[in-house]
DNA sequence: TCGGACCACTTGATCGGTCAAGCGATTGAG
DNA sequence: CTCAATCGCTTGACCGATCAAGTGGTCCGA
């Protein structure tokens, strides 16, 4: 008989990261409190100093703590809020479809607007597969969100379905097609809302809205999907940075 | 006689990891093509394992490379713009106040709106020190950026001054005041344009402006500088993210 | 009292080594 | 011919050590 041990043991550089981490979220180092040593970490959790070094290096780089040199570590803003530094744009490729608040609107083909075309590389009026979302918050329209793709990368995939998927776009073309993405550019404006845009939203006619545009790269540096988000103004995002350089 | 020696020698580490982007951007490794192994840069730099792998992790966090167990080190895209991921008003705050394009405008006392004192923790219509510059690119207006700042915050600092300063108003803080600040929250809107800043970035009165509200808070958590930069239409800000996840 | 030398403690950088584990090609037994 | 063992290369994790350099205290002499 054979028995596979399927324990997952994570580095020792993890364990004392997220050991830290906890004693931090428990109180027992408060804001702005000096951490143990270097050195009294490693009689602690009997490791070397390079382990708990890398990881406090971790924790500093997460904005937990501060490192001075020749002072200690000391505890900074305990992280509220994880889902930083993400853009708008980028967000919507990165993150599972299927998120709170989300609904399923429409996928359809339809003749693309030039700035989408120019950013997939194809031809003006082309039609491509559109995908849309909406996303309220407790009831109240926070934004509209639309991808893009040419019908060549949505074929084989789900991404015609009327369903949300419950991963994320990105990791759905690497799993169905094959397809490798590696950069997304994004472009932040305000803009007035268009009519289609203030109804979904219950907005007036013309009220300014942010407007998200993100295509996603391949590997080969191809277009593959582009992202328009529409934010409405009763909804701001916020951002919060606690790993400030 | 005394000399004091001011070359500055950057780590190894960072050398290394220096060393091999500007290859990549050199196009000495493309795109998808494998690094020199480890030890390979090892005998290269003449560098010991750890430094080199050090090197190597920067790179991969920060987008470069693709690190696989058993194969090699790997180019992924090579990154345009290295100001990525960083807030549009946390920027002001973390960056020198003096950048290319950047011109002072005024800075003065004057009773700051009341999203600004809620922010800062101070009664409404208090006198706050307001910092203003203005940002243009090539002649085109970009943005206006004003700081507020309480004016016992502002006390023994340059801030009153009428120059740019060559660090970051959160360092300027730091080294005159000792007050150290670890958290940023910013909110990122849609906006009708005032007629002051529709004048100050030459647009029609009541354009839709982008409007970041970033305040910086102090390890106690108390709001100490409160940013509010607002963005021509005609100046899309453009982000790029190369470190998915 | 003041200031400087000194010391203990801290983090920063670096080294060279061990062992584990993943990948890919070669090789050899059946 | 097929498949498994093996080998060489790679990265991953970890160790304990050295030296440098920054911080803050004590102590002692002028």
């Amino acid at each position: 008989m054979i028995v596979v041990s399927v324990e997952f043991e994570p580095p020792k550089y993890l364990a004392v990261a997220a050991g830290v981490k906890d004693r931090i979220r428990h109180g027992e180092f408060g804001r702005g409190e000096q951490l143990p040593s270097e050195s009294a970490l490693v009689r602690e959790y009997g490791a070397g100093r390079t382990t708990v070094v890398r990881a406090l290096q971790i924790l500093r780089a997460e904005g937990w703590i501060d490192r001075e040199h020749g002072r200690g570590s000391f505890v900074k803003a305990v992280p509220r809020n994880p889902e930083t530094r993400r853009g708008i744009g980028e967000t919507e490729f990165v993150q599972p479809e299927d998120t709170a608040g989300a609904e399923f609107v429409s996928a359809e083909t339809r003749e693309a607007p030039s700035p989408v075309c120019l950013a997939l590389g194809v031809p003006e009026g082309t039609p491509l597969l559109l995908r849309r979302k909406f996303v309220h918050d407790d009831g109240a329209p926070k934004a509209v969100v639309s991808l893009w793709f040419p019908v060549e990368v949505a074929e084989e995939t789900q991404l015609a379905h009327s369903r949300l998927l419950r991963v994320s776009v990105r990791q759905h073309l690497s799993s169905e097609r094959a397809i490798r993405t590696d950069r997304v550019v994004e472009r932040l404006a305000a803009r007035f809302a268009t009519a289609e845009q203030a109804q979904a939203l219950k907005l007036d006619d013309g009220s300014p809205v942010l407007h998200a545009f993100a295509v996603l790269y391949d590997t080969s540096d191809r277009g593959v999907v582009v992202a328009e988000v529409v934010v409405s103004p009763l909804a701001e995002p916020v951002f919060e940075y606690t790993d400030l350089s």
